[in-house]
DNA sequence: TCTATTTTGGACTGATCAGTTCATAACTGC
DNA sequence: GCAGTTATGAACTGATCAGTCCAAAATAGA
C-alpha cells in the first residue's frame, strides 16, 4: 500500500499563503484577482479555482489511488511543475478539492432548502439531491473519499466529519421548520442523512432509480 | 488510472475448475478435501479458503488499488506463483473474496435473524451488525468495493446488486414477521438497509458510536 | 525407479508511479 | 533594457507495480 502522510514544503507553502482558496468562502472565487496588487514574476497562465474544479472531477470519477498525476495535469490543463508549485502534492490537491467540494455542495444544498417555503418539500429535495449527486453512478464525492482514504488519513476523517455535521445541521433546521418543537430533531436529521448516503450506495450498486426513490419516500415516516 | 478488465488464461482456468470455491455454498469450505480423489502432481501447501480469507482481510483494510501483490502474498502466506496459479490475477482474487464475503456475511446475518424469536429485535440486531461490521472503521467490505471499483467494473456491480438484494429480502422477511401483512415491506426493508449502509459511512467519518446508535433506533419509526 | 503432472520460490520484465531538476519564458520595478 | 522573481515545459529519477518465467521440488501411477 501507499501512505500519503508525508508533507513537503511546497504543500505547506500552498496551504499557508494560497490566495484564491481560503477555506470558508462562497461558491465563486475565480474573479477576485482584480483586487490583487500584482506580484512580481511571471503570472500564472491558469485559474486556480478552475484547475481545482477539474482535479475534483477526476478524483470524483476515478478515485484517489486510481488517478495518476498525468491524469490530473491533463484534466487541469497545466504542467507538472505548475501543479506542484500550486498544490504541493497529489494529496495536497485532494485536500483542496475536498474543501472546495464541501463548501460548494453545502452552499448549494442550503440555498435549495432556503428557497423552498415548504419545509417538508425542502427535506425531500435535499434527500434527492444528495442521492442523485452528479446524476451518474459516481456517488457522493465525500463518501468516495471517506471510503478510500479515511482509514489511513486523519485529515480526510476531519473534513468528512465536519461536512457530515454541517449536513446534519441543515436537515435538523428544516425538520424544526416543518415540525416546530420536534423532539430529537438532530437524531432524525442523522437518520435522513444516513438514508441519503445509503441511497448513493444502492445507486452505485446499480439499483433501479424508481426503487431508490420509493425508498427515499419512506423518509416521511421519520418526521410525522 | 489502471483498468482491471483484462482476463488472462490462468484466471479463466481458476474460475472454471476451482474445486473449493463454488459460488453458493455454506460458511465452511476448507474441510471438504477428503472427498477429492487425489490429483497427480505436487499437492498444495496451503488451504485455499484460508488464503482467501487472508486476502479478503487485506482488501478490506487497505482497499483494492492500495493493496500490492506483495501485501497480498505476504498476508496469504503463499508465493507469487501459487497466487497466480490459484487465483489468476489480482482482480480474480478480489472477485473470489467478494463472493466469499457475500455468502459468509449473509449466512451469518440470516442465522442471527432466524435465531431471534422477536422479529423487531432481529431487525435491530441486523442493523447493528451491518453498521458495526468488523468493529473498526473499515466499514462494510461491499460498500468499500462498490465505492472503489463499481464505476469501472461491471462484475463488481453485479455482485453488489445481488448482495444488497439478498439483504433487502432478509429485512423484508423479518418486517413481515414483525408486522404480518405489512404493506410496502420491500420498500421499508430497503430503507432499513440504507440506514445501515449510511451508518457505516458516519462511522467511517469518525462519528461517535452513541450518536450512530441513537440514529439507528429511529428505524423503529419505519415499521410502526 | 522412472515418467508425467503439479506446485513452489525467486529472479526477472517492462510499464507506470509520484516527485525533482533545470533551463527558459514572462512578468514587475527600476 | 537590466535585475529580480515567479511560472512553465520537458526530461529525468528511483521506487514500485502487476504479471511472467523457469528450474527445482513433490506427489501419483507405472
Amino acid at each position: 500500500m501507499v501512505h500519503i502522510s508525508t508533507m513537503t514544503s511546497p504543500a505547506n507553502k500552498s496551504e499557508t499563503l494560497n490566495r484564491a482558496g481560503s477555506p470558508l468562502h462562497g461558491a465563486t472565487d475565480s474573479t477576485t484577482d482584480h483586487l490583487e496588487p500584482h506580484a512580481p514574476g511571471r503570472p500564472r497562465e491558469f485559474d486556480e479555482a478552475t484547475a481545482l474544479t477539474a482535479a475534483l472531477d477526476v478524483f470524483w470519477r476515478q478515485g484517489y489511488e486510481a488517478t495518476s498525476l498525468d491524469d490530473l495535469t491533463a484534466a487541469m490543463g497545466i504542467s507538472r511543475s505548475s501543479f506542484y508549485a500550486c498544490f504541493g502534492s497529489k494529496q495536497g490537491a485532494l485536500l483542496r478539492a475536498i474543501v472546495h467540494y464541501s463548501d460548494q455542495s453545502y452552499a448549494r444544498l442550503a440555498a435549495i432548502a432556503e428557497g423552498e417555503p415548504n419545509a417538508r418539500k425542502a427535506v425531500r429535495t435535499m434527500l434527492a439531491q444528495i442521492a442523485n449527486a452528479r446524476g451518474g453512478p459516481e456517488g457522493c464525492f465525500f463518501v468516495n473519499c471517506l471510503t478510500e482514504l479515511a482509514p489511513h488519513d486523519p485529515k480526510v476523517i476531519t473534513h468528512g466529519r465536519q461536512h457530515l455535521d454541517r449536513l446534519e445541521d441543515l436537515f435538523a433546521r428544516n425538520i424544526l421548520r416543518a415540525v416546530p418543537g420536534k423532539a430529537k430533531a438532530a437524531t432524525k436529521a442523522r437518520a435522513l442523512l444516513s438514508l441519503a448516503l445509503g441511497a448513493t450506495m444502492l445507486r452505485k450498486a446499480g439499483m433501479a432509480a424508481d426503487r431508490i426513490e420509493a425508498m427515499l419516500s419512506e423518509a416521511d415516516a421519520l418526521l410525522p
